[in-house]
DNA sequence: CAGCTATGTTACAGCTTTATGACAAGTCAC
DNA sequence: GTGACTTGTCATAAAGCTGTAACATAGCTG
């Protein structure tokens, strides 16, 4: 998967350190603001993932600027978790009446502050598309997250089971080692590209008990196709 | 079992608070808001196990609140009965019409509005699905709350309990560990993934003695999946 | 066919994810 | 309070994966 980058807006910079501490060796890739101003700036500049927002701030309270980014459509959709240190009922109702998507109270432990951020991130990311695939006798199926031929489990490692559902969901097109690392691996991996000859090994290894391996074609000099047809 | 949990929904203060008074001795849980707004943002924040509704409310009325709840399937299920200052049989069925459960009339005594929760809280939290679920010769009995193999009881911890339930509902599925925090423990609980883990493992070892532990399958890299089915 | 390049295979050390057992704190019924 | 259970977290042990390097083959070019 690709890192979540995550935007701390505080003015306390023990604050921001500590946030960015945490979720960093959490592995979220963390930016920080001082104040509503810098946030929008940074805004234009690249998208988080999510948002931490404190709620008072020296310039535009927190508050403003949650509802603000609530309004506009291309960033509302952006989930916001606001920080206060304030705990009474009313500001909490407040912050979520604006659109915040949770609050945590501070002084927070990180481990807290973690747990929410999962949450509400789980929350709001898309369902993925979860439709069995199937080539002839060959089925993947991601909700169960289950490769069989004809009543046969197959046992892939978890790199085997993305490749192959790569390719299945892109079939009779050749991509080239480095567009599989990119599809499959993700966007920011620093690997070999001969590595990706290992992994469809791996993968017509396991295949290969069924006769699928043929489905994975090399294309010398280009790449690897999986190839919907059958050849005998 | 769990303390049950009830909103109230009133723009006078001192009603919240003997309304908080007479449940809280009652042995309930008392949340309250005085507008409807507040009540939505609550409602992000826990599910109570019932709502009293103000006829009138500042913002949106409670009539409309309460057929905006009942027309949205997270909520519908929330029971709810309306407070009354009117007493007009014609209120009564407009209450009633948009899917309230009861009604009580202001003034109330605290016993009535006691009785009435109870009646409706007895008659709500029976439709849920209650159905035995079996794979195999295991069964799991929520009527009775008993978990048995061909006969012999097994003993599980609560938390085991409604995890296996969870599983038998949602079989040939994985889950990641934080959906399983999500739908088996709720929705804002902060613990450790890990912990999950743990609880699995509680699961199986019950589940061992009869072999049945190897419906619960790890998924490297994805969670856990129950499956009745045997797959060579 | 020699020489060269691209791809196939295998072995493996390091690393990541899971499994497990122990434990302290918290609950609940007595 | 007391004792029997539960529960969430850790530390540690196991398992399972991964990326590379090294060597084997196959394919192409001239």
């Amino acid at each position: 998967m690709t890192e979540k980058t995550i935007l701390i807006v505080d003015d306390e910079q023990a604050i921001r350190e500590m946030v960015d501490f945490a979720l960093t060796r959490a592995g979220y890739h963390v930016v920080g603001a001082e104040n509503a101003g810098n946030a929008l700036a940074l805004l234009t500049q690249f998208r988080p993932d999510l948002i931490l927002l404190d709620w008072m701030l020296p310039d535009i309270s927190g508050v403003d600027l949650a509802r603000r980014l609530k309004k506009e459509e291309l960033y509302q959709d952006i989930p916001i978790i606001m920080l206060t240190a304030k705990v009474e009922e009313q500001d909490k109702v407040k912050g979520l009446e604006i659109g915040a998507d949770d609050y945590v109270t501070k002084p927070f432990s990180t481990r807290e502050l973690i747990a929410r951020i999962k949450a509400v991130l789980r929350r709001s990311s898309p369902p993925e598309k979860e439709e069995a695939l199937t080539v002839d006798q060959l089925v993947i199926d991601p909700r169960s997250h289950r490769v069989h031929v004809s009543g046969n489990e197959l046992h892939l490692g978890p790199t085997e089971y993305r490749l192959l559902h790569f390719f299945m969901s892109n079939p009779d097109r050749v991509y080239s080692r480095s567009q599989l690392l990119d599809r499959v691996w993700g966007q920011n991996t620093f690997i070999e590209d001969r590595t990706v000859d290992v992994h469809v090994r791996r993968l017509r290894k396991v295949l290969s008990d069924t006769g699928y391996d043929h489905l994975i074609q090399t294309v010398r000099g280009a790449g690897y196709r999986f190839s919907a047809q059958v050849i005998a």
